[in-house]
DNA sequence: TTCAATTAGTTGACACGACATATATGTCGT
DNA sequence: ACGACATATATGTCGTGTCAACTAATTGAA
């Protein structure tokens, strides 16, 4: 098999079984993998309009997010008030019992980082982030994970 | 950001962009990348019951992928057969016109495997499939790229 | 000032992907 | 031969993701 095509695969395997030990994780909190992306974006970065919000996401690219929202509007865990200069823009921001989820998803993002942690040992990771960024750097995701990682 | 978290998202996007340019290639042979990931596997493995497909995807990890390929067998491209000794299973394969896609699916995805041959331009990957490896090894989908790679 | 762009968000449609449950069909012990 | 178990596949439900088309609010140029 080829390298690129190995490559290909190795990734989305890699995703396809993160999330799912991530959404496995969540499940007795409720809420899926991007919501929790939500949520932990609007902690470190809210308050945000829902485009704003999708510039900062990796897991949506492109789309404006509203659906995703709206799902965690309903559950209550976020609060979307109509901005007072512009009636077009939207102000998302945690509710109370939206802040007081970030300490749990944070403990289970944590014990996903440890099995990524695991999966490095004794590697040197240089080159991994060298080909990863280099291959989205053009991206949207990949420029939303800039956006991030800057602010 | 934190290395493991900084890799987890490198991999979402990485994934995510793979997936979206992938598909608006193949947009205009009216499949999708995971079809055209069936379509491959069958091309390359076939004759297969539904679950050992299943169990060379990384598309789909755990479940049967009846509904993948009921819309490959709407769309005409692929023939399941009851199987003579045991009525459980199915037997898939391509039909003549399934097979006459490969060629175009394999283009398409030479041209994925040429950017991600761009990004990988003087790095040293080895480090890169060690981590990725280490990584999906006991899961499901990193088994069934084993199992691709070796037949 | 008025009306054509532009911008922000919503909604419809479709195909995944994951989990759970259901339905055949076959196997094996007794 | 019968029934408990196991196997292969199908189906229901939910939450994404993506593309495209739509509405509403604002801007700005003739």
């Amino acid at each position: 098999m080829r390298p690129a095509e190995e490559l290909r695969y190795l990734i989305l395997a890699a995703q396809r079984e993160g999330n799912r030990m991530l959404g496995q994780a969540l499940r007795p909190l409720g809420i899926t993998p991007s919501q929790a992306e939500v949520i932990r974006v609007l902690q470190e970065h809210g308050p945000l309009s829902l485009n704003g919000l999708g510039e900062l996401l990796v897991c949506e690219s492109g789309n404006s997010p509203s659906r995703l929202v709206d799902r965690l509007v309903a559950l209550g865990l976020v609060r979307r008030d109509v901005a007072a200069h512009d009636r077009r823009h939207i102000d998302l921001s945690l509710t109370q019992e939206g802040a007081e989820l970030v300490r749990q998803i944070a403990e289970i993002e944590e014990r996903l980082y440890q099995s990524i942690d695991a999966a490095a040992e004794g590697r040197e990771l240089g080159q991994v982030f060298a080909f990863l960024r280099a291959f989205v750097a053009d991206l949207p995701a990949g420029q939303a994970l800039v956006r991030r990682a800057r602010s």
